[in-house]
DNA sequence: ATATATTTTCAATAAATTTTGAAAGTTCAA
DNA sequence: TTGAACTTTCAAAATTTATTGAAAATATAT
């Protein structure tokens, strides 16, 4: 297969992918764009490459960059910005994880704890079986929540390194 | 607060959740309604209490039964179809794991093993980097699969059962 | 068999999301 | 300053995705 093939390929996979969590398909596929570009690339590069418009570049860029997976750039003596990707994928995902921790599960567990006291009878079988499941819930996501902190946090750390390994 | 406040709480909630997850809003808000149920409902309760159509309910159950999270269920002498979800969030999690991996991340991953080998000069700055990135998420993408796979078949093992204890 | 209850399908419609592109805004060199 | 180069914004248009509802299909009781 050749390069342009498949990149094309990598491009259009990856964007079909990230439809399936929640990211849209342009900002997906710049991304995929980004992390195959050995060196910065514009607004315009990126305009051409994937055939888009302007406005919906500099949206989706400042979106990766919302989400730490992208940086701009400046180069001595250019007038225009650049983008690069940060290309260590267990980085990447490390960003991502947190991110949507963030974004996502914090505010879900807060819910989560608010919802877990209602008034009523728990006899009930409505009553219980509600509560039930929000503590369950809450529950696992309290333990995914320490999870996801030490492997955000333990980047550096032998015993991430050695549970890798075992995996390996 | 009371609970048909909580209950449209969690619902509503549950849905937004979903749309993160590349999940329908529908689909996670009648997980949501049958998590919280106590007892197998029927389609028009289901209609009645989320205020959808009856095609709208139809598709969802189907796809929540194709995921594994929502089963049928026949109550002798009723002549309507009851509906009832597993309740147990780790099973409910295991199981999604599992039809995710086997919908998203294996024929990703086997794409990309396509994509990794390419002709073309390894010397190539463009070339080194695209086989790089290929690489680099495959490799990563291969880990997160052992690791999936240990936890969806380890269900009942005590190893994990001590590791979630760890980070209780 | 027939009538009745229930479920499924799917074309039409509605809603939500994404994309465009041109105008407004910014930066910077001369 | 001015104006050229470049970036940002955002209302309108296009596209994608979800929902409806009525007709067709299926199942069940009599």
């Amino acid at each position: 297969m050749k390069l342009t093939e498949a990149k094309a390929q990598f491009i259009s996979s990856w964007g079909a992918f990230g439809t399936h969590w929640g990211i849209n398909r342009t900002m997906a596929q710049i991304h995929a764009l980004l992390l195959i570009s050995p060196d910065p690339i514009t607004q315009d590069d990126i305009m051409e490459q994937l055939s888009i418009s302007r406005g919906n570049v500099n949206m989706n860029t400042r979106d990766l960059i919302d989400w730490g997976l992208v940086e701009r750039v400046l180069i001595p003596g250019e007038r225009k910005e650049f983008f690069l990707a940060e290309k260590d994928i267990w980085k990447v995902s490390t960003q991502i994880i947190k991110e949507r921790k963030k974004r996502e599960l914090d505010p879900m567990l807060k819910l989560l704890s608010q919802l877990e006291q209602i008034d009523g009878d728990k006899k009930n079988k409505e009553v219980k079986q509600f509560t039930e499941t929000i503590a369950g819930i809450r529950k696992f996501g309290g333990q995914a929540d320490k999870v996801l902190d030490v492997m955000i946090k333990a980047d550096e750390s032998w015993i991430l390194g050695s549970l890798l390994k075992f995996f390996k």
